[in-house]
RNA sequence: GCUGAUGUAGCUCAGUGGUAGAGCACUCCCUUGGUAAGGGAGAGGUCAUGGGUUCAAGCCCCAUCAUCAGCUCCA
């Protein structure tokens, strides 16, 4: 007899070799309907901690693994599994949010089935959940169509319609291999060398004649999978190195039921509707110009309004926190970069030398060594450190064809860049200040919350880096500290720094709950080195400074498009290029007060818009609507008697008629305010 | 860079070998109105670029450029 505590705390005590099902059985036929899979832990001190990896859990990590989830302890079992020692039990339904991406996982096996019974000379590669659906990995000689895809969903229907149970078998790693291998199943054969050992027991799920080698769990049948949409294809290298060949990876999602299903496709269309480059047109704020090459940006009047109020706070900010301002050379001779280093260990990423006169000039891919030349440019005492040089400079990075993105992907952009100079013992403050710095860049611009990750170097691969190990480790220690100092919790991830030093990592999560990568703070003690820079010390002596890179809005392209998409292009007053469009009622009667009101708001320092075009006033809200400005006021007879305004606000409607002084005194408190909300 | 798809008017898109289309935007005319589209007329296109096939190419073929979905790589 085994001991069974379920959640409620009542402990059952069943057969050895009971399955979770059994159990559920026993509480409720109904709750035995309801339920998808199991979680146990062992109530068991164990005596061997080992897992078993399968391609599932080594190539897809989950957001949970990266970001510290659970402990491993607990395990999600079939419905089926005998359990075999004393376990916590807890019975997940549908409701359970875990059960997700059991049911996405096995919808990949419905997906393979499919795929083989319809394209049997296909060969399977691997088919993991991911955080919005599923996808397999598949090789074959001819690409998929789109109409492929159609006729797959519509097999997948019949193999849902079947109900075929999933079964769970354990055979030996030999038979495994020869079977697969007899198939010509070529990448399996591969996943069960890579991922157990000789005389390992293997598990493989099957249902109908489909099976596959997994380690579960998945739901009862294929009757559970009962949402489902085959969503596209693409190409994805085997084993994720581009040197490989390249597989056909067809991506699905799935759901328990239609209506999560729906939901999921409206939460897309929502994506859509506040993509960046979507809005970047409809609000005409920022082109990219075939003509003038891909991943340059063009910053039309609109944008290029919100830019400069971004870089002006920015530059008012660094002002106030003792930085100074410098401006350096967009091209540079090439001298400069072998000595910085960034011939050797950043070339891929930089455009080619261009030749003038006797000397080769390169585009500036970084800030760093222009401000480390005007640190140098005169000698500097330890009186006069931390020296922080700021600089809005724009780079150019060479960027491969395929990788360019609207505003978050480019080949051109502009750094709030800033390198800060100082003794060893300043590090850990500066880091702090940087820390606190970007911090209130989000909360500024309005996100919540943020994730940091610190990015180390791979000792493995010593020649990607400048520096020595030492070195490496005393950086990685300042910048660990600073965080806990902060006690920020973060991650660690090894071979993610710059070749340089390595970085914390701030990434923002939207009002999507999606992460970008904006801040980051880098560490840097071989710059000073190679550009051997010096300070005079208390002691009269001569030593070295260490540096600090740093950028908050990281590139204004990118920051600039991701609060596009957090706004949904509905900026705040204060960032709004136009803040209050003025529709007169009557042109021929009320256009002459319109055009006083724009006066005084304008002088009141407020951007205006006025519509005095022939058309309806209906049409002139909706027009203005469309453009997302955050006030419409409304001019007709009663205004223009009263000296007032009818306001109506973004997203909220008419508000009725205020004086225009009080309307100026309103706006200008949330532009002042810098508040989000109207 | 790789795999697949796409590129037609300012925008969103229709057009599968035989004289380039629609809606919106734009210009003009009528309309002068009370909180998200008033009516009419007009103008606007080397069908991404360069080759090729064909009596004939927006449409078929090849190359290039760009965009999109991913992969890989990154701020």
């Amino acid at each position: 007899m085994i001991k069974i505590q379920l959640p409620d705390g009542s402990v059952r005590e069943v057969a050895k070799g009971t399955s979770p099902l059994d159990i559920a059985n026993s509480i409720s036929p109904r709750l035995a309907a309801a339920v998808v899979v199991a979680r146990v832990r062992s109530l068991q001190p164990t005596s061997d901690g080992t897992t078993t990896e399968t391609p599932e859990a080594a190539e897809t990590q989950s957001e949970e693994a990266m970001y510290g989830g659970a402990a491993q302890a607990e395990r999600l079992v079939d419905l089926t599994t005998p359990l075999t020692e004393d376990v916590a039990l807890e019975l997940l339904k549908e409701t359970d949010p875990a059960t997700l991406r059991v049911v996405r996982h096995s919808a990949a096996h419905v997906m393979a089935t499919a795929i083989l019974e319809l394209f049997p000379e296909t060969k399977l590669g691997h088919g993991p959940a991911t955080d919005n659906g599923f996808f397999y990995d598949v090789y074959r000689d001819v690409a998929f169509t789109e109409a492929d895809l159609a006729s797959i969903e519509q097999k997948m229907a019949e193999v849902v319609a079947r109900d075929e149970k999933f079964v769970r078998v354990e055979e030996t790693r030999e038979k495994g291999l020869t079977d697969y291998a007899a198939q010509g199943e070529f990448m399996k054969v591969h996943f069960i060398e890579r991922f157990t050992k000789s005389g390992d027991e293997i598990s493989l799920y099957k249902n109908g004649n489909f099976t596959d080698f997994c380690r579960g769990p998945h739901v009862p049948s294929t009757g559970r999978v009962k949402a489902f949409k085959v969503m596209s294809i693409a190409g994805a290298y085997w084993l994720g190195d581009e040197k490989n060949q390249q597989l056909q990876r067809i991506y699905g999602t799935a759901f328990f039921n239609q209506k999560d299903l729906d939901a999921h496709f409206k939460h897309l269309e929502e994506i859509k509707a506040r993509d960046h480059r979507v809005l970047g047109k409809q609000l005409d704020l920022f082109s990219i110009q075939e003509v003038a090459g891909a991943g340059l940006i063009f910053w039309h009047p609109k944008g290029g309004l919100i830019r400069k109020t971004m870089e002006d706070w920015m530059r008012a900010e660094c002002v106030r926190r003792g930085y100074d301002l410098v401006v350096t050379p967009h091209i540079m001779r090439r001298e400069l970069w072998k000595i910085s280093g960034h011939e050797g260990y950043y070339s891929d990423n930089m455009y080619p030398p261009m030749e003038l006169d006797d000397a080769e000039y390169r585009l500036k891919p970084m800030n760093c060594p222009g401000h480390i030349l005007i640190y140098k440019n005169s000698p500097k005492s330890y009186r006069d450190l931390p020296v922080r040089y700021a600089e809005l400079g724009n780079v150019y990075r060479y960027e491969r064809s395929g990788t360019m993105h609207g505003l978050l992907r480019v080949r051109g952009f502009t750094q709030d860049d800033a390198h800060i100079f100082c003794t060893p013992d300043q590090i850990e403050d500066e880091v702090v200040a940087c820390i606190e710095f970007a911090q209130s860049v989000l909360t500024t611009f309005g996100f919540a919350d943020f994730k940091v990750e610190l990015s180390t170097w791979d000792p493995k691969k010593p020649q990607d880096y400048t520096g020595s190990a030492d070195h490496w480790a005393t950086a990685i220690n300042s910048l660990k500290t600073a965080l806990q100092r902060k006690n920020i919790p973060f991650v660690e991830i090894a071979g993610e720094a710059a070749f340089y030093g390595p970085k914390i990592d701030v990434k923002l999560i939207d009002v999507l709950g999606r992460l970008w990568q904006l801040s980051t703070v880098q560490f840097d003690f071989n710059l000073p080195a190679r550009f051997e820079l010096e300070y005079i010390g208390e002691d009269g002596e001569r030593h070295r400074p260490v540096m600090v890179h740093r950028a908050l809005f990281g590139s204004v392209e990118r920051f600039f498009g991701v609060l596009i998409e957090h706004y949904a292009g509905a900026f705040p007053m204060w960032l709004a290029p136009v803040q209050v469009g003025l529709v007169p009622i009557s042109n021929e009667k009320h256009l002459a007060y319109a055009e006083s009101v724009k006066a005084r708001l304008e002088a009141a320092g407020l951007r205006v818009e006025l519509d005095g075009g022939n058309g309806k006033m209906n049409a002139k809200i909706r027009d203005f609507g469309l453009q997302k400005f955050p006030f419409i006021l409304v001019l007709g007879d009663k205004e223009a008697a009263s000296d007032s305004v009818s306001v109506r606000v973004r997203a909220k409607g008419d508000e009725g008629s205020v004086t225009v002084d009080e309307f100026i005194a309103r706006a200008k408190k949330l532009v002042d305010g810098h508040a989000m909300e109207l």
